[in-house]
DNA sequence: CGCGGTTTTGAGCTCAGTCAACGTACGTGG
DNA sequence: CCACGTACGTTGACTGAGCTCAAAACCGCG
């Protein structure tokens, strides 16, 4: 696993689908949540779990002193909170950062079914075992990258998710970002102008991105 | 869960009870581990869980460039390795820190006692959570605090970890607490001193330290 | 067009990294 | 038993990446 490979959500993604009976709808309730809306509160009793249909949301942990770092982002297909199955209440927060579409199951009902249903308890096996991935994935880039290659491997990470051509809209702000990365708010910004200027990066306003391929510069030329 | 309530492995030992019949001596081999002696390398075919019955293990992460992260440590009644049960090889590295009494257990053996036994299932599911946890709040930590504090909030896990009283000795040398906590081995050592002269901890020698219970300066002493 | 929020840019400072020297503990072999 | 070597730890001086505070620019929207 390089760093640049870190995962934002895609195989959790790719073993999500595992859990697809227990996520239909008649199991649960669809939401409709409108960006900046908290779907789970950090200490709140843990009822459901969740599965994100649309939009993207933000995990976050609150210390005591107030400051709040996002531990990871999941996109359309992730399942949330099979983490938070044992626990009282949530230790993280669940927000939206864009608007979504969710999915909530009552936690007994997903339970029970791991319980009984095998697929299912393989699956939310796997779905644990990526997000320990993502986790230390996520740990080994803040403790060697930089500042701009930390910004620029969550760009690409995030463009791999989309996995589209052209221009892509990021729906978090620069304070998230810095949030997850570790960085300040102005440290993301700056970054961003850097990549720009390298041209490794292209933007669009804020919040419009493209990643320019760049050639390995540890390829050796002269074997062409 | 507080900073400073941060787990190195106590709760994960807390489910590992959950999983005594895997581990029986029966099922797997008794493997005595000198200190630094790769148990598993990045890599490599994943063929066993691992249950520490006796010392110490560090779990590293090595990067392209030869850069060393460790994102975890565990002591005795640790289970090591549930999260590469779907994983053709290791994504991390799995070395004694000190003389350790491993159970290797088969990777087969291990999934078909989860298939078949719900209560198996049920603690491998615990442990994998509680790891997910561990790597959120050692997540935070590196995001937040400043190196003694890191340094400080180390100790006292490893203290509580450990539930006794008087000195502890540190199995492990500065260079791994830099690796684990994001810094270098001469700002570990420096913020060792600093402990010191404040008070916050005693030494005897390099290996040997005691958290000194300190005054919850939150606490408002007019009450009193 | 003006307003609020977000982003960008600038200036100064600080914490932690690097490089280097020195100290200490331990084990080996003369 | 002591001299030596090696590995680890500590300390110092210097440097720089990223933080903070502050101001300006940009954007969407009523």
């Amino acid at each position: 696993m390089t760093l640049s490979e870190q995962k934002l959500s895609k195989s959790a993604t790719d073993n999500a689908y595992l859990l697809t009976s227990v996520f239909s709808e008649l199991n649960g309730a669809v939401l409709n949540v409108p960006a900046g809306k908290v779907l789970a509160a950090q200490g709140e009793d843990v009822r459901s779990v969740f599965r994100i249909d649309r939009g993207f949301v933000r995990i976050c942990v609150y210390t005591e002193d107030g400051a709040r770092r996002i531990v990871g982002f999941s996109g359309a297909g992730s399942i949330i909170g099979l983490d938070q199955l044992n626990h009282p209440s949530w230790n993280v927060a669940v927000e939206a950062v864009s608007h979504c579409v969710v999915v909530a199951v009552p936690k007994a009902f997903v339970n029970r079914q791991i319980e009984a249903d095998c697929r299912v308890r393989d699956g939310a096996m796997r779905c644990l075992q990526d997000e320990i991935e993502q986790r230390e994935a996520h740990l080994v880039m803040m403790g060697i990258l930089p500042s701009s290659e930390r910004v620029h491997a969550f760009l690409s990470t995030f463009a791999k998710l989309r996995a589209r051509e052209g221009f892509l809209v990021l729906p978090m702000c620069r304070r998230d970002i810095g949030d997850y990365l570790g960085l300040s708010m102005e440290t993301v910004s700056r970054s961003f102008t850097a990549l720009r200027e390298m041209g490794r990066i292209e933007l669009k306003g804020a919040e419009r991105f493209r990643i320019v391929e760049e050639q390995d510069a540890s390829v050796d030329h002269r074997a062409a």
